[in-house]
DNA sequence: CAATTAATTATACGATAATATAATTAATTG
DNA sequence: CAATTAATTATATTATCGTATAATTAATTG
C-alpha cells in the first residue's frame, strides 16, 4: 500500500529542506477517520502510515480531536464555500432559481469530490462519522456549514413560497440524510476489487439524486403546520 | 442515572431464581453502541452499567463482536417482519398498494421505535453505525433487511411499473437514508435538557417523511437508463 | 441425594491507547 | 556566526482494552 516514501534520514532532529508531513498526516488521518471511524483509529496508525512518530502528531495538532476537527474542516469549508458561489452564480442568471437547480447547486460541490481518492475518503468520513465524537461533530457541522444551508433555504423558500422556511430547512435535512447515505455506501467501492458488486453498492450520478431530491422539496406542503 | 438495582448477592456463584440480566446487558449495549459508537464501546462500561463483571458478558456473548451482533439483529430482525406483514397486509386490500401506502409501511416500523428510550438507542445506533465494524454491520444489514427491501423494490415497481426494478431499488436507498439520517438527528433529544432546542434536532412525524419520499420515488424516470 | 451443568465473580494477561518530556538536528534570525 | 526557533525521534507514563482462566455457588438432572 505504501511505496517507500523517498527515503528521509531517520533519527531525531529536524531533516533538510522543507517538509509537507503536516499535509501528509491530515490526508493519512483523512483515510484511516473514514474507514475505521473517530475512535477505531489510533493516533499511532495515523503515524506509521506517514512514517513518523506519534509525537510529531501531536506537535503538530495537539490531540486527536483537534486533528479531526482539522481533518474535517479542511474539506468541508470547501464544500460550503462552493455552494454559496455557487448559489450567487445562479442568483446572477436569474432572481429565483428553480428548483432544481438550487439542488444541483447544493449538491454538486460534494459530488465532486469523489473524483480524488482523497475526496472519497472525505465523504465518507462525513457520512459515516456524522455524530461520531458526539459533541464534536455535531459543532463542526454547525460551525462549517450553517451558513450556506441557511442561504440555500431562503432560496428555496422564494423558488416555493407555498412552503414555509421551516418545512424547507426540514426537507433540506431529508436530501443531505439521502446523498450522504448514498455516498457512504458508494464510496466504499474504494476498498472491493475492481468488478466486484455487491447490492449496496450503488453508483448515483449527479442527476439522479437531483432528480428523487428536487421532487421530495417539491410535494405538496404538508396538511396542518404548527 | 442507575437506582441501584434490587439487592443482588454479590461474589461468585450462581444467584438464587432466575436472572434477566442477558437482556440487561443488550439493553445497555444498545444504549452505549448508540452513544459511543462500536469502538468507542468498552465491555467494562456496558459491564459496570449492568453491574456484573465483564467476563459475564463473554460467557453469554462470546465477544464483543457477537454482542453487538445480537443487539442489532434483535431489533431489525422486528423491524424486517414488521416490514412484511404490513406490506402483506397492504397487499391484501389492493393488489397493487399505492406508492404513498408502500412508503408509510416501509416507514412505519422503525419510526414506532421511537415510543421507547431502547427503541431511539437503536434507531441511533443503526443511523450511526451503518457500517462501523466495517465488514461486520454491512453483512449484518444485508442478512437482516435484504429479504423484505427486496419485497418492497418490487411493490413500487408495480406501483410504478414506467420505473425499473432497479431504479425503484436505488431510490429506496435514498429513503433510507434520508429516515435514518433524520432519526439520529431526533434521537439525540434524549441527551438534551429537556426544552432544549437546536437547529439540528428536528422531530419528524411519519407523514412528513412520507411526503417527502412518495414524492422522490415518483420523480420522473432517469434519462438514460444504462 | 449425588453428579452435573449454569451463572456468576475474581483476577490476571498481553496489547495497545493517548499523551508528555527530553534529546537532537536543521533552519532562521539578529 | 551565535542564538534561537522549528521539526523531528526516542522513550516513558499511565490508562484502558478485549479476552481467558479458575474458583464459587445455585439449579437441574438422573
Amino acid at each position: 500500500m505504501n511505496q517507500p516514501k523517498a527515503s528521509r534520514r531517520k533519527g531525531p532532529g529536524r531533516p533538510e529542506g522543507q517538509s509537507r508531513i503536516r499535509e501528509d498526516i491530515l490526508d493519512a488521518a483523512e483515510i484511516l477517520f473514514a474507514e475505521l471511524g473517530y475512535a477505531g483509529t489510533s493516533l499511532r496508525h495515523v503515524a506509521s502510515e506517514v512514517d513518523v512518530t506519534t509525537a510529531l502528531i501531536t506537535y503538530y495538532f495537539g490531540s486527536k480531536e483537534k486533528l479531526f476537527r482539522e481533518v474535517f474542516q479542511r474539506k468541508g469549508q470547501q464544500i460550503a464555500n462552493e455552494r454559496m458561489e455557487a448559489l450567487e452564480r445562479l442568483q446572477k442568471e436569474q432572481a429565483v432559481p428553480s428548483t432544481s437547480d438550487l439542488v444541483r447547486a447544493f449538491l454538486a460541490p460534494p459530488l465532486n469530490l469523489r473524483a480524488t481518492r482523497q475526496g472519497r475518503a472525505f465523504l465518507r468520513l462525513h457520512s459515516r462519522l456524522h455524530m461520531e465524537p458526539e459533541e464534536l461533530s455535531f459543532e463542526l457541522r454547525r460551525q462549517t456549514y450553517d451558513e450556506s444551508t441557511r442561504a440555500f433555504a431562503r432560496a428555496f423558500h422564494q423558488a416555493l413560497p407555498h412552503l414555509s422556511e421551516s418545512v424547507v430547512m426540514r426537507r433540506m435535512s431529508l436530501i443531505i440524510g439521502s446523498y450522504l447515505y448514498a455516498f457512504s455506501d458508494t464510496n466504499r467501492m474504494d476498498e472491493l476489487a475492481p468488478g466486484a458488486q455487491s447490492t449496496y453498492n450503488i453508483f448515483y450520478d449527479l442527476e439522479e439524486i437531483v432528480l428523487f431530491a428536487a421532487s421530495g422539496m417539491q410535494a405538496p406542503a404538508p396538511a396542518e403546520e404548527s
